[in-house]
DNA sequence: GATTAATATGAGCATACACGCATATGCTTG
DNA sequence: CAAGCATATGCGTGTATGCTCATATTAATC
């Protein structure tokens, strides 16, 4: 196969919502959290540091990304990740960053912060 | 395997930065263009239909996130993807965004392929 | 049925950012 | 050095969204 062809405009649009769930620091640590299996919101809570509500509101924008699935037991619900894609998302980054960090350690030759 | 690591507050933001530069169509729509080889603006700026002046911030964006490249040459400035990982987690997402929506479409009755 | 626990949501505020318009900067040529 | 082209940037505006506080919803227990 040769060239690709461009996505169309609502394409592209979907994959911008996509990388938008993803760049939230909160909702990165959410998602990290989860990679172990899943946990229910107040263990999310305690994991990530962060209030119940805004906690929820993320779960919410994760779960409507079709990122993470809802599991209702009781009381509780529980999370986890539904596309696993997103650990080899993250991975891939991570990679890309770990380099380029490197990268500039390197070219200002010495540590620093 | 073993568990992995927690990343830090700073690695979070850092990976969250990256994610939302790809995280606007236009930009999406730029590295698309720039799949082939190099362009200069201009011709970025005919690929995409956007207005010059929008483009060229974009652009600025993806080249301070390290995702493009720019060169210098006479009038124009030339740029092209310098982490070619990005590459891979566009294909990513697409992949599984087809995956997403090929599901909902068999949901809906539909026929699939 | 009232109470309590776990989660979700409405309202308000502050910030970030995409966009358009106008203009500045930088490079080339006459 | 003046003029012209390609690109970058300052500014204002509208919109989106993350966060908090308070409250609503849902389910288990007494």
């Amino acid at each position: 196969m040769a060239k690709k062809k461009p996505l169309s405009d609502e394409a592209l649009e979907l994959v911008a919502r996509r990388f938008a769930a993803l760049a939230e620091p909160m909702r990165l640590r959410l998602i990290q959290a989860l990679f172990n299996g899943e946990l229910s919101v107040n263990e999310l809570v305690v994991a990530t540091g962060g209030t119940q509500a805004n906690i929820s509101r993320h779960l919410q924008t994760l779960t409507q990304a079709h990122i993470l699935s809802r599991r209702k037991e009781g009381l509780q619900v529980f999370y986890a990740i539904a596309d696993p894609s997103i650990v080899k998302l993250c991975e891939l980054v991570c990679g890309s960053l770990e380099k380029q960090l490197s990268r500039q350690v390197t070219s200002l030759g010495g540590s620093g912060r």
